[in-house]
DNA sequence: CTACTTTTGTGAATCTTTTCACAAGCAACT
DNA sequence: AGTTGCTTGTGAAAAGATTCACAAAAGTAG
């Protein structure tokens, strides 16, 4: 039950959380860390630890309650709530991600999005109108919008992020291939696809080199 | 210049290289492994131990070439070279990737696209025409392709993947919330959306929690 | 050529994360 | 109630990654 958790521990949380809804899970079904391990693709041992930093929730002998997990993993990770989401850009990575279904399921709600494409503003998308990044400010404001996600090119990222910070939210998903800088309270997660790629590749030519 | 290199140092290595590009980098012109740590958020002597896996490719008292670095970085990460890339699955993700502009300027080539649509099949993307999805092994194999991005639903992911595994494939790059079993020669690059939005809730909740 | 400044490359120290291994707890059965 | 079989929770050990700190190079200036 300790304080700092790493940051794979996190991640790991989110793979058990999908492994449990994966299992179903009526009744009193009990899942055993070995078990989650397996379709985790970690070790039991992990699973353990990781669980352990918040907590005890198994049983001896018998191993965790799937339904009892699995609220409580929600409610770690912080999705037992919505999430009121401003989507920054409606090009072609956000309206992918705007479309997404495990989206709206998982708890987070789209309440804004903005574009400078004149093209693009007043269209509505499902209940949603698509603003001026003009209005940014005003809109994120009356929305109450705590996340943003940044689908935007690198040159008005920075900016973007600033002014989404300055009117409330309070974390951001970046999809432009720079480092934001944005208080050090405001967390930041980075999504790019070249690096993954770059990650790839590497791994492939790596593993070609061992032979040599 | 050690074996085992972390994870980590490979997604640094990949910043490193965006630094390099951003700084233009004409003639002679040199960086130091604190200029490059202040752009990649990571710290002097990191970007050195980084680069040492590797070789040593800088100057003392002067930093590293540029142009030198770069195209070093490039060969290292295994991006001096065209990958060809099969797309599998032509929805919202897929269309969004292939006209992704980093994608064929970092070296990827998109040369195969599959989606089990009929609506889709047959349709044209640039140069690339959809194929059915029964077609791939073959369409595969005669276009050489060596990645696969999987941007296909979770039920079908397993069974695509095998399927460009044994058709050729040496890496995936994948979309669908699940953990693929494929060959452990076969590196998977996970992508989840769902993960990263957790991941920032979680701490979110968890940076309100300290005051607790 | 010598002194001075700068910045790399790297062992050693520190810090973090994972793995090990086992006592303790629980259920089921006799 | 006692015994057996299983599985958690967790300190302690091991492995891994980052940071420190400094000698060794390289350029520059006098």
């Amino acid at each position: 039950m300790s304080r700092r958790i790493p940051e794979s521990t996190v991640r790991r949380l989110s793979h058990y959380l999908r492994s449990l809804e994966d299992l179903g899970g009526e009744g009193g079904q009990t899942v055993s860390s070995e078990e989650l391990a397996e379709r985790g693709q970690t070790t039991a041992a992990q699973v353990r630890k990781d669980l352990s930093h918040f907590g005890s929730f198994g049983k001896r002998g018998l191993g965790y309650r799937v339904e009892e997990l699995r609220s409580r993993l929600r409610h770690i990770l912080g999705i037992d709530r919505t999430w009121r989401v401003a989507l920054v850009g409606a090009g072609r990575i956000g309206s992918a991600l705007f479309a997404y279904p495990d989206f709206n399921v998982r708890g987070y709600d789209v309440v804004a999005v903005f574009d400078n494409d004149p093209e693009k503003i007043g269209r509505t998308w499902g209940e949603v109108t698509i603003r001026s990044s003009d209005e940014l400010e005003r809109v994120v404001r009356d929305t109450g919008a705590e996340l943003a996600i940044l689908a935007v090119p690198a040159p008005v990222a920075q900016e973007l992020a600033q002014r989404v910070v300055s009117a409330g939210v309070k974390g951001i998903l970046n999809f432009a291939p720079i480092r934001l800088r944005v208080p050090k309270d405001v967390p930041v997660e980075d999504v790019s696809l070249v690096m993954e790629l770059e990650a790839l590749s590497f791994a492939i030519t790596q593993a070609g080199a061992v032979d040599e």
